[in-house]
DNA sequence: TCTAATAATACATAAAACGTATAATCGTAA
DNA sequence: TTACGATTATACGTTTTATGTATTATTAGA
């Protein structure tokens, strides 16, 4: 599924744990390394053991944060509820990550490197198609009415993947 | 009444304006000058004409802050309501001043310099003598019950004068 | 006791931030 | 228009901070 080896130790996933806390309030450019391991009470060694710079940092934590969003999806999908329940749900689950992380974070993840850009990108566009496809798939089946525009609708979830919450559109459509 | 000279300038309200948000949001140590200025659209020759470093920014805005506290402070002993009340006010006066600030900035900008430290040591002790002097004064003329404990309250108070809000106590004393 | 993982320290290098000098620009009042 | 004060843009030397690594201790567990 992922590009990335999943490793799993206790200081690792302290560091991860610290790293995006501070990530998510000051953005990544003001969070040092050195920041990270000291509030982790980790060694600068060990932090290069599991990383290779901040940008690997970053990376694994968007793939975690990923990984996370996707699985709450199949859960909820999994479920036995209406399509419409299962979007709301979902929406609110992207709007509960987007209020978790200040603007500077999302504003930074993005244009902190070509690579993690790139990489967010990528997941997101499979998501999204997951999404689009569930959306498919319900309206074959009858679950949702054929005449919503898809291709609307699969819009702004797409938006909601990335972004969380696109205030603007929060304005348009505040349901 | 202050220490510090006061100006007034456009550009300069605007530098203090923003670095105030800055520091607030992210703490004093991981904002910088340059950004600063960029944020408020000054040049950085224009930022050392007002203010010859960080810490002196600093200073002006703890300044400026107090003189506003204390502003308030003066607003709401001169209305007649009944002294209880005007002691409500401050204290959510305060509260919201407290929340408006991360924990970053509260620890940045006592750790910052001895400089700043002193100044608003010094502004502290200067209002919660006042505020002293205005709940005797209140006692005096059986404005307030003669039996509650003054130095209790002004305990309390005095606490809030610096912190906003001490999370224990609040816990301790939640109305 | 031996070993693997982690920490502490120090270090060279790179990057960022600071503060200043200089020349160019802009708005405005004479 | 000119002259002037205020502001900007740019570049720069210096200082500080951050990075990433090497080396040598510690520590915890088989």
């Amino acid at each position: 599924m992922s590009q990335i080896e999943k490793v799993s130790s206790p200081k690792y996933s302290q560091l991860l744990d610290t790293a995006q806390d501070l990530f998510m309030r000051f953005g990544v450019k003001r969070v040092t390394i050195e920041e990270i391991c000291k509030t982790s009470s980790v060694s600068k060694m060990t932090f290069y053991k599991f990383f290779s710079n901040k940008n690997n940092l970053l990376m694994r934590i968007m793939e975690h944060l990923m990984d996370e969003g996707q699985g709450r999806f199949d859960e909820i999908m999994a479920s036995d509820l209406p399509f419409t329940t299962k979007m709301d749900q979902f929406v609110k689950m992207k709007m509960d990550y987007g209020n978790q992380m200040s603007k500077e974070f999302y504003a930074d993840f993005m244009n902190y490197s070509p690579e993690v850009h790139e990489f967010v990108m990528e997941r997101s566009r499979i998501s999204r198609q997951i999404l689009i496809d569930s959306f498919k798939r319900a309206q074959e089946e009858g679950e949702i009415r054929a005449d919503l525009d898809l291709k609307f609708l699969s819009f702004i979830l797409s938006k909601l993947m990335v972004i969380g919450e696109d205030p603007q559109l929060t304005q348009l459509y505040p349901d």
